[in-house]
DNA sequence: AAGAGTTTGTGAACGCGAGAACAAAATCGT
DNA sequence: ACGATTTTGTTCTCGCGTTCACAAACTCTT
């Protein structure tokens, strides 16, 4: 079908012009890939869409058609070369090549990403740690040191960090986006509960705790008042 | 409008039968949540949904139409009355109640998150923390000692815990959260990388740390992609 | 070589959420 | 009392994402 209209001279790229991804899809592709990563270590050499549907925990037919944002990597009666695969999706990641990372605010949680080795074995490499607070500047977590946060500027100009996490106290996020956005840093990841303003060009994630508490929070207590309702029903009916 | 149809004697809950909230607005109530807090805590009494909005990092538009789902708490030409909007938030997600929340796996995330007293202060109690590593069981974290994942079923009954978090590693995960599960816990908020397979009455909310920086560095690559192909646009071109 | 069986890639239908726009309702000033 | 002003609540439209369904493309068997 496709190949009818994909025009020979044409590069492999579809008909798709501005290259861009859904965001949806661009969300899902990580799980994918850890999907992918986790056949491969199993020896599995070659998966249908159902197989990795359901190692990714979605429906097969979303997941076709998120691959097809990438390219035809799939074989009809066949399905998809893991490998190949994999490699096609960390190269649209961007995992080809390796990113670093700052982290700021070395506190409880800034301790518990700093000791992640998750980090490194999917091709973040933490540049450097840092902090404020003078009784902290120096110490080791792992294997680096924490530095001053007025090394902010010479640490992202020499590793070229492209990423920043904030794991600061909420009211001091937004000086520390500041900062980190002067120094050159355009994406950002937020766990301070804290709605951050930045520049267009800057791109921020937040994760939010307390907020994905109260998310289930307000499931749980539907499902409590409907069973309450269950109950008054029954009374009233039977 | 809607008061012409609004019946007479109907609930003050509007049409809406199902009082269900639609999923995108109850991810963002918390939100308004907080900069209603923080704007009570700056001694400011009313606001206006723009106030509101700015506060929040959202459109105001859109912050209009998700208070409407749970009621008319506006004056027009006038606002909100801000401890009073917050209160009817809290009691729609359910934070009038305390719950009580188990945490499993206390590594280094577990102790980051054992030490974070941003939950209590939002009405989330840390009833125990769990590990299955013996060396680990009976250490003092904060004010709490950890237990044994065997004491899962008699925690979850004593103090009616309706919230379990996962910190396990991801090899763990599915099968601490069976557990949990078969303990009589139905909210999950899941920080290991893995796909949770639940029973339908179970929610699961997961965090994941790597899946946010991939979707950063897809973006930065795009960034980084752009520049180079306007690059190349302009030595063609000039 | 041809038919049966599998599985992909995608067109089409549908539902949800975002945002613009505006009428209704309140306040304020005269 | 009444018009001007402010701001909410709601309607309408549009675009995105999900899902279904199926032709096309591939393999395997006979
Ligand atoms: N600990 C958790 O499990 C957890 C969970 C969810 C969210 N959070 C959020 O993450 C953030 C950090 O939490 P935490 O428990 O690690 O807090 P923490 O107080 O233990 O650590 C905060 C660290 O930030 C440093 N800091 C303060 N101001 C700074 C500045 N201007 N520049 C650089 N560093 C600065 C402090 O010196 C300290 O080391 C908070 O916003 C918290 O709400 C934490
Ligand atoms: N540390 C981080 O910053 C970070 C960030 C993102 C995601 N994660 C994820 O969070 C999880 C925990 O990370 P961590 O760094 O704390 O790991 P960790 O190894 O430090 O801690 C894991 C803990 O879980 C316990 N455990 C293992 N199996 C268990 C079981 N079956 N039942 C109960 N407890 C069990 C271990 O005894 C240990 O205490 C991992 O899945 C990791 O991928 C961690």
């Amino acid at each position: 079908m496709t190949s009818a209209r994909k025009s020979k001279g044409g590069r492999s790229r579809d008909a798709r012009g501005d290259r861009g991804i859904p965001e949806a899809t661009v969300a899902r592709l990580p799980v994918y890939l850890r999907a992918l990563t986790s056949l491969s270590d199993s020896e599995v050499s070659t998966a249908s869409s159902e197989d990795l549907a359901t190692a990714a925990g979605v429906n097969s037919a979303k997941l076709r058609k998120d691959l097809s944002y990438l390219g035809t990597y799939g074989t009809r009666g066949v399905g998809y070369d893991v490998n190949y695969l994999r490699y096609q999706i960390a190269r649209e990641i961007g995992l080809t090549q390796d990113w670093s990372v700052v982290i700021v605010g070395i506190g409880n949680l800034g301790h518990a990403l700093a000791n992640y080795s998750g980090f490194a074995s999917r091709g973040f490499q933490v540049a450097a740690l840092l902090d404020s607070d003078p009784a902290r500047v120096g110490d080791r977590v792992g294997d680096l040191q924490i530095s001053s946060l007025d090394d902010l500027d010479s640490i992202v100009r020499d590793h070229t960090v492209a990423i920043g996490v904030i794991a600061t106290p909420a009211g001091a996020a937004q000086e520390v986006c500041d900062r980190l956005v002067a120094a050159g840093v355009s994406s950002i990841l937020n766990f301070a509960p804290a709605v951050l303003a930045v520049p267009g060009h800057v791109d921020v994630r937040k994760v939010d705790l307390s907020i994905e508490l109260q998310i289930l929070a307000y499931h749980e207590q539907r499902k409590a008042q409907g069973l309450i309702g269950l109950g008054e029903l029954e009374a009233g009916a039977v």
